[in-house]
DNA sequence: TCTGGGGTCCTAGGACCC
DNA sequence: TCTGGGGTCCTAGGACCC
């Protein structure tokens, strides 16, 4: 017996639940993202079915472009809620097993497991979500976290695989180095800038090169990945959220001052009634301002106390968007509160 | 591909203090 | 005031992930 790290990734997630509501789509190119309007909105597709990919449509691509790419498809709106209540049911399901559940957004979940077998109870779990809620995922086996989480990529559709130390070499130290969990595009140009392209350059860079350039914590870790190392304890006790947001992309840019200050009031407002529900509150607002075309910046006030009183956050983001000069078009106001943390416990 | 919304963590520079 | 070293807080931005 030993402690293996799984990777529970539901497959499809998004188009899974639409498809469970409306099985009369099946079957159909169907397209999930914003309020579902491809004509009128600046929304991008949550995701896509196989047979709206067929036509070219994938996730992240505007919903305007997906209609121009497949005019048959349906266009649903995103609806949180739903996916909250199909995850909890998943949930659901992995706590009856005799294994750490740390839950890692709606879609995954880390599982820590003593077992001689972990490839035997990946697949009655694999099959007990199945049955119980008609969506199917797929499992990585690892190692840590990383392993398993690129593990369960492999594993898909509807599979397991395993990979850990034993197997990393062969299977990664090929690819591109942003085949590895934390390096995306960016990080792989700039490691490809220092000759190092894929997993094996990344594992046999000199560490002190690696910090000079990404960073004293970022350099090393770096390499650590490309090491197939990573976290092996999974949490189980609940994360307590860092902060909170809200954000608009606006349907027409703003041009009008009053305009933007009335978006901002409504947005802080509507932030400091989630943090009131939350019960937590709040040391910092932060204004993110995007301008046309697509310029981001953002301005920060920390509170004198934390507070969840609507009238302070509101003057503290007035405060910050008074710092911004907004003489250009405005596409999209965002308002963000940093919550105050609950004193460590030993 | 005219580029969402909601998160997390790290870095770098400046202010300020001793 | 031809001027060190360290700590901490704050701000703004960058990168990544789902």
């Amino acid at each position: 017996m030993r402690d293996w790290i799984l990777h529970l990734d539901l497959d499809q997630f998004i188009a899974a639940v639409e498809l469970q509501r409306h099985p009369e789509l099946r079957g159909r190119p169907v397209v999930v993202g914003g309020d579902g309007d491809p004509t009128r909105s600046r929304t991008v597709a949550a995701t896509a079915t196989y047979e709206a990919r067929e036509h070219g449509v994938h996730s992240g691509m505007p919903l305007r472009t997906a209609l121009r790419r497949c005019p048959d498809a349906v266009f649903l709106p995103s609806d949180p809620p739903a996916y909250e209540a199909a995850s909890a049911r998943v949930m659901a399901v992995l706590r009856d097993f005799p294994v750490a559940v740390e839950i890692w957004g709606w879609d995954e979940a880390f599982l820590g497991a003593r077992t001689d077998d972990p490839e035997t109870l990946a697949g009655t779990i694999r099959r007990a979500v199945l049955d119980r809620t008609g969506l199917d995922c797929s499992i990585g086996i690892g190692d840590n976290k990383h392993q398993a989480k690129l593990a369960s990529a492999f594993a898909k559709p509807a599979g397991v695989h395993r990979l850990t130390g034993d197997t990393w070499a062969e299977t990664m130290n090929h690819r591109a180095t942003d085949a590895l969990w934390g390096i995306g595009a960016r990080t792989a140009r700039k490691l490809a800038a220092l000759g190092i392209h894929t997993v094996a350059d990344l594992a046999a860079a000199d560490p002190g090169d690696l910090a000079a350039r990404f960073g004293p914590t970022n350099g090393p870790w770096l390499r650590y990945l490309a090491l197939g190392k990573g976290e092996a304890e999974v949490v189980t006790t609940p994360w307590i959220p860092r902060g909170h947001s809200r954000e608009t992309t606006f349907p027409r840019d703003l041009t009008d001052a009053t305009a933007v200050t009335d978006a901002v009031r409504a947005l802080t407002a509507q932030v400091a009634a989630d943090a009131r529900e939350a019960g937590r509150t709040v040391t910092r607002v932060t204004v993110k301002v995007r301008f046309a075309p697509f310029l981001t910046r953002t301005r920060q006030t920390t509170l004198a106390a934390p507070t969840t009183d609507d009238a302070a956050l509101t003057e503290a983001a007035l405060t910050a968007l008074g710092r911004f000069d907004l003489t250009r078009p405005v596409r999209l106001l965002g308002v963000a509160a940093d919550y105050e943390m609950p004193a460590a416990r030993a």
